[in-house]
DNA sequence: CGGGAATGGTTGTCGCGACAAGTTTGCTGT
DNA sequence: ACAGCAAACTTGTCGCGACAACCATTCCCG
């Protein structure tokens, strides 16, 4: 194959996104396991199923809403079960399926875990750019992840909050 | 603290930016670990020697220049020796500070794995984006930086391709 | 209604990364 | 000149994530 090196502008946007994909991880994940004991990801389930009505969602569902795979999320479902932050619970319908759901221990602690979780959004991405590079970033996401996800199985994750009003429940999306 | 949440725009870039940040990491990886049985860190370590005048590092700027912490690139910097790809060489002057340099073997190893993995970088993220989202992205980058790394210790890192004109060395900076 | 194929989850193993010591070398002050 | 401290790495331990293998259930279809 011919290889098409980098020229200069594309190499300093790919640096700096590189730069960012390796700090802003650690980051939060410091933040939130040291003032509330969880991971990011960790986080991110609880958060998940706390904005979904009933507290409750299917594996693969949940795993789609929190870009992981399926091995992945059930590992650290045991590991949330074993703290009594969520729970188990096969559905009866179709027995194949395991329904995830947010037990009140868990959500009590995402409540307590969101504000500084957001807080830290906030400072670390949110504060740092201007309006108009919000728009411009959340276009550039949609670009990129339609390579990174072409077959939109995780589409619906990032589309949920294109268009309608304001939020209501805590967590942060 | 009065937390604030994130309103609609701010929510679409973050969880379009969190999306990116879960997914685009282990593509990059998978290629280069399927292709060239590299992490795509291990990579990074390699093409930074490579690029380098003498190919030839002091662990903590190879760290810096990486975005890794020391004992990080410790580590990795033993496997990699062990596969014959770098070594370690204590300097004269300064009996404290370790050199690593890239053997040939590991100049020939990024010379090969380098076509792939940037032709990765090029489908999963240039070619995703207009001219126009390249600059933008760098900003975007600029500014994020700034908070993720607010005491420059890694500055140089990304701003070591601003100005001046073609790049010559192959790998991808 | 019986035998694949496909869906939905779980479990096991292995390797990497984070964090926290520990060690050696160089610097600094008095 | 020696005490103490900082710099530069290394090493050890632990936990999470990737991958592959596996099991159970349901669908499909002649």
């Amino acid at each position: 194959m011919d290889t098409p090196w980098l020229d200069r502008p594309q190499l300093r946007a790919w640096i700096r996104l590189r730069a960012v994909l390796a700090l802003l991880p650690g980051v939060l994940d410091a933040q939130l396991r040291r003032d509330a004991g969880l991971t990011e990801f960790e986080y991110q389930v609880l958060a998940t199923l706390s904005e979904t009505p009933g507290r409750t969602l299917r594996m693969t569902e949940l795993s789609r809403l929190s870009n992981a795979t399926l091995p992945r999320l059930s590992h650290v479902v045991t590991r949330l079960q074993g703290r009594g932050l969520v729970e188990r619970c096969s559905c009866p319908e179709n027995r194949r399926t395991t329904n995830v759901l947010l037990t009140d221990d868990g959500w009590e602690k995402v409540r307590q875990a969101a504000p500084g979780h957001v807080a830290t959004v906030h400072h670390h991405v949110i504060d740092a750019l201007t309006g108009e590079q919000l728009e411009q970033l959340t276009a550039i996401g949609d670009a990129l992840l339609t390579r990174l996800d072409p077959s939109g199985t995780m589409a619906a994750t990032y589309t949920r909050y294109d268009g309608a009003p304001e939020p209501q429940a805590p967590a942060d999306g």
